[in-house]
DNA sequence: ACGGGCGGGACTGCCCGTTGGT
DNA sequence: ACCAACGGGCAGTCCCGCCCGT
């Protein structure tokens, strides 16, 4: 789910739970007030037709302040409380597994730590995902920039014994699953489980490129 | 490149070029100008500092009119008057084919196209989706678009003999390998071949796919 | 309801049915079946969500050709196939009936017959009055311009021997009857007799004037 | 005159001129600098040919803060700075007055209000009511909104012992000896007194209505 | 008479920079 | 330091005018 907002918290600084991560945290309590609040609004008038002001009324905010909060209308769509966790999930990898195997891993416990979290806020953001094409576009874009960094990150963490491309590439090909994922099981009304469609789509991608192995292309 | 604007005309009309046929032609020769004039001043002064009336003066139009050829300022960097032809390439493939080759045929015809009608245009382009974000998203959300456009069109041109989730699945992962493609191409300053860096992106993701072969997930 | 179309035909022309009469009564079908359109959408959508555009299309006819069936979108909902008859109604009274009279009684006729004629989609014009304020505003305006021309036409029939100032002034007070009436009338849904509400209010008007009868004002 | 712009100060509190009540003051200065170059302008090249973009050069502020000041371009011509203040009048008067003295009253005084404050302004708004037909309409449905809103503050004084409905209609009819007043006095470019032609026409109301006393209508 | 293309003005929504108040 | 109000700027939509071709 990605979005631009940063933590400011460099990467190498001690995890003293210091007034910064105080304050991170009334601020995440805030973005969840907003959030939830702005997803009613959208749920009763849609997205469009939804303003940023009348969200902003509604958690009894300014709306210059839900800009401080949230950098764009979209983004309260995007936003996603357990995004930025990537590197742990990988550290927690083993070192000599195949890339697209650490890919495929990555993904599908990111995917699935926000599927358990609040499956029914999920399939509200999926739906929004599927009927607003800015925001469809945002999320692609998210994932997108997601294959980028783990592939940045893998070179990181093999010391170079990789090739970026294909790490990238596959990265991204597996934001394609989870696209598909979640379109077929935002389609059965979020009943079947969400982890098993995704498992299906990398299978079928499996599958598919086996298909392209001794072919010429053209 | 796919944008929204339609022709309308379907496409196994034989049609006399009618008058909508000289209409269109029209429409997209001045489109067409538009675009040049707005690519002309991206360069100059940024996208972001361009305004739409900037573009709408050097085209000699009125901004209301500007908006009756593109209806977004984004999609005059999008738009490709070559874009809608994937049907016909589709036609061209032979019927026993697998998907998988088919699709990444019909990309790779596709992808070829644009480049070799104007190299130093499509150069531009790929650049604005380098360092604009929102354009960057709007393209992605074109090809996953085109993905599940090709996926359709396979179902229909196979009498559903194949699976849909795997044909869009795949088709969509290809465009990881145009955009992986795009960038690797643009930062060597559109020296290399493009279509051999697409090809050495789809082997990649035919590599890194085989990876996955006896895996577990998880 | 009065809206600004001209007939065109001079007051003073013969009545033969000429080829003019039958293109107008063309017309007339014309405007009634765009207004039906209408309505349906207004219903639907809302006055302010409806583009003519898409009452054009509704219509099948072009949105330029809507405008020459109708000035504004306004005058969709303000046009009354039964407006212009005043004069004949005017024409139908004694000459020695008291100026006020003589109102009250050509405005109960002109309300009955729209009443008459359809009160459903009366109810519905209403509504649209009531929550649409530029509606409410243009219906009033047309009160105001019906009330000028009674008085003109009034001051000609009785061969000045009226106060102009008088007359127009009762007249357009009894467009507040009017206006009162047909807002009870649709607060009951319509259920009431509306005549029998305009009655009511123009009593009501009677009783409150007697009030001022000698009292000096501030 | 009224207008939608609201002071959002509830009237009863007793505010010792905090901040809010600067802000305000400082908005109505704002408003009515803007109005005065409106005016100039007006009084140059006509209504419709004045844009708002004009208006706001003028003014040296943004298009944009000018629709923050003024919600349509009409409201620059509606809005007067007298205008939210019928409550205070109508406490003014004595409770055991007839509802139709206490509506003529108080719309004396308003009116008289803002005819002495500025003459010159009121005959140059009023000649734009007669000229330009959408703010003429604009300024009878401000009217008859004064009248329902004079109903409904005139019902809750009185602990509901009147007759709503009379209420209203009185007041809305009285609206129209305003209009005619204002028509009467500025074809008299302004050289006679506003009030007395509004006491002339009340009094035309008056002799009119009683006309209707014991006839049927019909 | 109809359709279509174009221009232009009013207006709204998003977003950002600044200022002043707590 | 945070936040509210204020002002500015741009994208985009709608109404409605005009002109031209049929």
């Amino acid at each position: 789910m990605k979005s631009e907002m940063g933590t400011k918290t460099s990467p190498q600084e001690p995890q003293v739970a210091g007034p910064d991560d105080l304050r991170e945290r009334k601020r995440t309590r805030t973005r969840l007030m907003i959030q939830a609040e702005a997803f009613r609004l959208f749920a009763s008038k849609g997205y469009a037709d939804t303003t940023v002001e009348e969200i902003a009324d509604a958690a009894a905010i300014s709306a210059r302040t839900f800009f401080r909060y949230f950098p764009t209308k979209e983004d309260v769509v995007l936003w996603d409380e357990y995004d930025p966790l990537m590197p742990q999930l990988l550290d927690a990898r083993p070192l000599d597994e195949p890339p697209a195997a650490t890919a495929r891993a990555v993904m599908r416990e990111s995917l699935g730590g926000i599927y358990r979290r609040d499956p029914e806020q999920l399939l509200a953001r999926v739906r929004l995902f599927q009927s607003v094409p800015e925001l469809r576009a945002r999320f692609l874009g998210n994932l997108d920039r997601g294959g980028e960094m783990f592939a940045s990150l893998l070179v990181q963490r093999l010391d170079r014994h990789v090739d970026e491309l294909k790490a990238r590439v596959v990265a991204t090909a597996l934001g394609a699953a989870v696209t598909a994922a979640l379109d077929v099981w935002q389609r059965g009304d979020g009943k079947d489980d969400l982890l098993a469609v995704f498992d299906q789509a990398t299978d079928s991608l499996v599958d598919g490129f086996r298909e392209l192995e001794r072919t010429d292309p053209g």
